[in-house]
Parts: structure tokens; sequence; C-alpha cells
DNA sequence: CGCAAATTTGAACGTAGTCAACAAGTGTGG
DNA sequence: CCACACTTGTTGACTACGTTCAAATTTGCG
């Protein structure tokens, strides 16, 4: 929710969603008070670890995943600045997932208990909740089908899409994942993700100058793709009014 | 979240997970009252259709699927008594998922308004909803996990242990899938579902009998599909007090 | 600069997909 | 009650996409 490289919190990630009253601003703002900065690659929790902490992502990109017992490991997702975090560390008595930093983050964590008590007094906002984090699991939803069904070349590039959407701008951002990191989210090998970047590249539809990948070509990226834009706004306005 | 054979209420895959004050029965009760049966095949809502209504399984089996821009689909998720269906139906302006039978089943339909003010009016367990939710996530999690990376056996025989878990007793059922929708749930071909199916039984880990499979060796077939159980518990011991 | 990590490339292999044909089961209408 | 159509399951031969293994090259960092 918003761009990899600025700053946003739990107040502006609500309020691109419901008009918040000032009451529930300040009660999500005591959510991020504190501020701890990671560096790249640090674990914010380790999978079965026994934690009640949350984190509201500020700066940078996260990543959270499992461990397979082949030894490789599955990213599932993504996080990016105003994203919570770790809320299915909260509710299981042991953290089924990994929450570690691909680019140096800063993070404010937070107790469950603060998230009740938050809930308890602003109800509303426990349904935006609820609703962003329905919205997460259709985002894993549209991932499930790509990894699924989608050859090699069309994972990557929804991959590459995603990312350019979220720490881009017209199209061009500096990539933070290796090629391992890639492959480990889209259910490839290091090997084979390469042969697609440079496959993507020969085609046309993106340029690569180091790091840094540039979507020539989105129309058609997208096409080949089948990439499925879920930004189209959810429908919030049903809920009560706010406290 | 009992067996599909069963009934199961709200308030009973609620109470599951706390103690439910009177007050919170009552609410709960208020949402399946009305009750509505599908034939095996029907569809509850379709991809794109703009409503706002969900529902409570109450008998039977679910699930919900995406289609594919190649024709094909992927399952998502199956659905058992207890569980809530179509809530990202109700967030998002237009259906992301079909939802369909697969047995014939009871449902109960309640508006999305209904939600909102259940949610207002008892908010823990709008906290209760946001668990089950994320609880749902992690399923989902594990699945991207083993269709990112198993093998056409384990996926499989993954399947065939969460049905056995959730309609059997005793490692036997009777399977409501065709091979084909095997397929679209774990990404392979009707054709190669039924290899890994004798292969399976061949290698003593299941019997066939006409649409019985029984499970002979739970053991093995949870070691080789890298089986993860999720029933382990949620922790929801932080809540605050109901009302 | 020197080392380790990441990227790139090639060759051989294997898993799962495709295509095709047939068998078995199911429901429908004549 | 049977004939027919249609769905589902089963099997074989061939194909192809992605993996594995190995090695060379580049990049980035201490």
């Amino acid at each position: 929710m918003g761009d990899a490289r600025s700053v946003a919190s739990l107040v502006d990630a609500f309020a691109k969603q419901i008009e918040l009253t000032d009451a529930e601003r300040i009660a999500l703002a005591r959510l991020d008070q504190r501020e701890r900065n990671v560096r790249r690659g640090g674990i914010l929790q380790r999978e079965r670890d026994r934690t009640t902490e949350l984190f509201v992502l500020r700066r940078g990109m996260a990543m959270s995943y499992v461990l397979l017992d082949d030894g490789g490991r599955q990213i599932l997702r993504f996080f990016f600045p105003g994203d919570v975090m770790g809320l299915s560390g909260a509710i299981y008595r042991e953290t089924p997932e990994t929450l570690c930093a691909v680019t140096e983050c800063a993070v404010a964590p937070f107790d469950r208990t603060a998230l009740a008590q938050l809930i308890d007094q602003h109800p509303r906002l426990a349904t935006v909740f609820l609703a962003i984090n329905q919205a997460e699991r259709v985002a894993m939803t549209d991932r499930l089908a790509a990894v699924g069904r989608a050859s090699a070349k069309a994972r990557v590039g929804g991959l590459l899409i995603e990312l350019s959407q979220r720490l881009g701008e017209q199209g061009s951002f500096v990539l933070p994942l290796t090629q391992e990191e890639i492959g480990d989210a889209t259910g490839l090998t290091s090997v084979h993700v390469n042969r697609m970047l440079r496959q993507l590249e020969q085609d046309g539809l993106i340029a690569r100058d180091g790091n840094r990948v540039t979507i020539r070509d989105l129309r058609a990226l997208a096409r080949d793709s089948g990439y499925v834009d879920r930004i189209m706004g959810l429908d919030l306005s049903w809920l009560p009014a706010g406290r």
C-alpha cells in the first residue's frame, strides 16, 4: 500500500479504505508508535516461534515464507509500507511462517492485546481489518492459481508486474530479490528463473540493467502472464458509522 | 468444521474457539436462520457477480474456484459444515471467485449488513472471525507450498488426507470429487491424477473400492505428502471478555 | 584486492502434459 | 426395457517443460 521507498503508517493504509473519525485515527496511531529498524535479511519472527507480536511495516520491503521438509522454501507473500505483518503468529500458538526483511526496513511492533483493545473500542476498524485480510487472501488465491497452472514465463512475468506496481514508477524499479528468491516465490529453480528473465528480455517485454528492471510492454506482459489486477477497490460502503 | 454428513451451525463453529456468552449465541444464531438447499453442482455465486450475500454451510460439501483464461479452473478451497462462504464477495464490488456445491448442500444465506451489525454489537466475535479467516489463509498457504513444490503424488496424497480428516472416519470416506476436480485442485491433469491414485494404491498407502477411499497407512502417506496438521488449535486466550 | 554470492550457460534427464482410444458407469428418451 | 449419449475412469505412446548437475563468469562486499 504505497511504494517501498516511501513511508506509510497504519492510518494511511486504513484511510485509503474509509473515512476515519478522529478517535479512530488516534487509536490506530497508538499501534505504531514505536519504531525498530531491521537490516536486509533480518528475521522478525521465525517459524514455530511463540510470539504475540505484530508489526506494521513502515519503510522497506519484507516477505513471509515457510521452510519445506526437502530443505527448500516457499515464499508466501511480500509486504510493503502500511501492511500489517504477523497476524497469523498472533492467533496460533506457534507462528506458522517466518517474517524476513527483503530490504532494510523500519517496522512498528505492537502486541496482540493492543489489537484486541482496538477492536473492542472501534468495531468498525475490525471490519476493515477483516476486509484487508480477505483482500490478502484473494491475492494469495491469484498466486495459487498462477503457481498451479501458469507457465514458468508467465509466473516470472506476473511477479515482475506485481513488484513494478508496488515499488516502481513508469514500470521501472530496482529488483530487490535474487533469482533464487524469485524461484522460491514462483515455485521454480533459480536456473530456470534466469532463463525466463532472459527470454522475457529477448521478447522485448522487459529490459534489464544490473538490478534495474524496466517493463517495456506492460500490455503484452500482463496478457502473457494472465495478470489480474485486484487493486480495483474494495467496497466497504456497507460498514456502520465509526466511533 | 465438522464432518460433511453432519450438520453444523455458526454457533457450533465459534463455540469451538471460545466460550460464547448468551448474547453472542443469540446474535450468531440470527445469521443462520434461513435455510436453502442446493443440489450437487449448483452455483451459489458466480465470479464477477455483484452480490452482498454470505452463506453458512450447514450440510454437505462445497468449493470455491476461479476460471483461468486458458479455459481451465483452479479450485481454491473446500468448505465443510460450519464454514462461512462468500466473504470475499462481500468486500469486493465483484465476487472474485465462484461458489459451487460439491455434494447436495444446505446453506444459510445472510446479508453483509447483518455481519456489520454483528461486529458492531459484539466486537469480540469480530476477532474470532478475523482469526478463523487467518487460519483459512494459513491453510491456503499450505496449499500454495504444496502446489508450488511437491510432486504430483504428494499433492494428491495431501488432498486425500485433508478430505479424510473432514469427511471420513478411520480414514475411510466416499470421494465426492471427480479426478478432473482433484486435478483442478492440485494443478494436475485428470490423466495424471489417475496415475497417481493407482500408484498410491499400488504402494499400499490407500485402497479404493468404487468411490470409497481408505487410507491404509496414514503415517507413511502424511510423511510422503509433507502434510502439515493445522488443527493444532488457535490461541485466542488474549481476547477481551464478550458482551 | 580477494572472496563469496549471484548470475549465466550447456547438456542430460525425468516428471507431468498431450493426444488418442477404449471401458465402465449413468441418465434419458424412445 | 433397451438404445443411445454423455460423463468418468483407465491405459499407452509420445512430447515438452522444467530440473539437475556442472562449470564459467560476473558482481558486490569486507
